[in-house]
DNA sequence: TTAGTTTTAGTCACTTTGACTTTAACTAAT
DNA sequence: ATTAGTTAAAGTCAAAGTGACTAAAACTAA
């Protein structure tokens, strides 16, 4: 049942705060590694500039608002921390453990986003909004490096299965590219020759008449992602 | 304060206030069909018995308790309102669009539940609780028609990939139940040769000695699932 | 004893997958 | 201008997996 219990509480129980709601967000963004060139997750994390663990990083957030639904919380609190408007976003987990927050409870629910290299390039950085690379992560405030890789687990596994790798690409990209962010998500080699089989058999997939110039080799067909987002509760209206 | 806002007959007021946080379990357990006897899929709905949608049938629930995880609170919950304790046990989607209830807004971190058939038969059953078939809901409280629709949806995609199927079972099984669970979910009739190589194929299916006896046919042998359950972020200690 | 039914094993064509080879198309160096 | 080097793109081949089907084994009921 969905209603109020606020009656039927006892006393010792109402004097309790009831747990506070915050919405967090762990946004994957590609950016060349400073090492390698190649391309590597990052997210960007928000300094904390009050107690508890001030001065740590943490995952962006904040509380939600009365007017607004879990998702557009998510979109707003995305878009005032780094400017950035996502071109995925889906529900992640409800993290509600006792003791993820010294003195308050507080339940979160966390959303996960995909931003393009282009967007996430124009992302607002400064002294307390800093990029990071996902899988080189201090230890963050809260629970929020348990956060980060469960995001990961599911990032990793939506890759395998669903069509969800376009949207950490542009518009257009070569079959090279879209194997490259399998392979700095996946973390290991991939046949290029099997790859571009695999990849040419999904219909979501078209070819452009263009090719990438300017490339140092023979110059690659660039190609074009026509299918929708993922299918959560909220978002099922686009089949 | 909760008390404050909730004892407030003021509807603008109540807008105001935060969120009030609930916990829903979608609960699965296999019956036999009452037309054709086939194992189908049924879960037990609770009547409500005060405003808003009073009389109406709606998903077993409750607010959150201030010293209770999510899943505890999910875990509790059941075994109050039907008394189960379930095999399986993951959350499903937080739900916290605007409109779902009346007056107040409430999000509702709902979980989704398998029971194995023998303790869905010692299961409470009472003027205000009564299972009905999954497939043939009437319209239901809130938001609940479209939770169980997704609620079916997780269950049909994980038992497509996962090894899920075992959980609506008893501790022994024949492949042709296993094959009957996965007929009822997926609603299509399999081949029986080949769903029992596949099965067969699994590590996590493990061959007994015994036979069941008493049917009308050949004797099929038992089988034991020696698998653990699903790794939600909340139970990933069981790998 | 026989007919009927389910369990269990096996066959065969087709598809998918991983490892590998080959050719095409371009740039940079000689 | 030619050649070496590199990537793009297509193709080959064997192994593994899948769907449709056949057939034998093992039981009950008539």
């Amino acid at each position: 049942m969905n209603t109020v219990y606020a009656n039927s509480a006892n006393v010792a129980e109402r004097r309790l705060a009831p747990p506070s709601l915050a919405i967090s967000n762990v946004i994957f963004a590609l950016r060349p590694s400073e090492s390698s060139g190649r391309p590597t997750l990052w997210l960007p994390l928000v300094r904390r500039i009050r107690e508890p663990y001030k001065g740590m990083w943490a995952l962006p957030g904040g509380p939600l608002q009365h007017d607004e639904s879990l998702q557009d919380a998510a979109s707003r609190n995305l878009r005032d921390t780094t400017g950035l408007a996502p071109q995925y976003l889906e529900q992640l987990y409800a993290f509600g453990g006792l003791h993820r927050s010294p003195a308050q409870r507080v339940v979160s629910i966390v959303y996960w986003a995909l931003v393009r290299p282009t967007e996430a390039a124009l992302a607002d950085e400064s002294e307390n909004v800093r990029w990071f690379r996902a899988d080189k992560l201090s230890e963050l405030a809260f629970d929020h490096n348990a956060i980060v890789d469960y995001a990961l687990w599911r990032l990793r596994n939506k890759m395998a299965y669903g069509s969800i790798a376009y949207h950490l690409l542009g518009e257009f990209f070569t079959l090279a590219q879209v194997r490259e962010v399998y392979e700095a998500v996946l973390d290991r080699q991939l046949d290029p020759a099997n790859f571009r089989r695999q990849i040419k058999g999904t219909p979501e997939i078209e070819e452009t008449g263009e090719y990438l110039q300017g490339g140092k080799h023979r110059p690659p067909r660039l190609y074009r992602f026509t299918g929708t987002p993922g299918l959560g509760p909220d978002n099922r209206s686009t089949p």
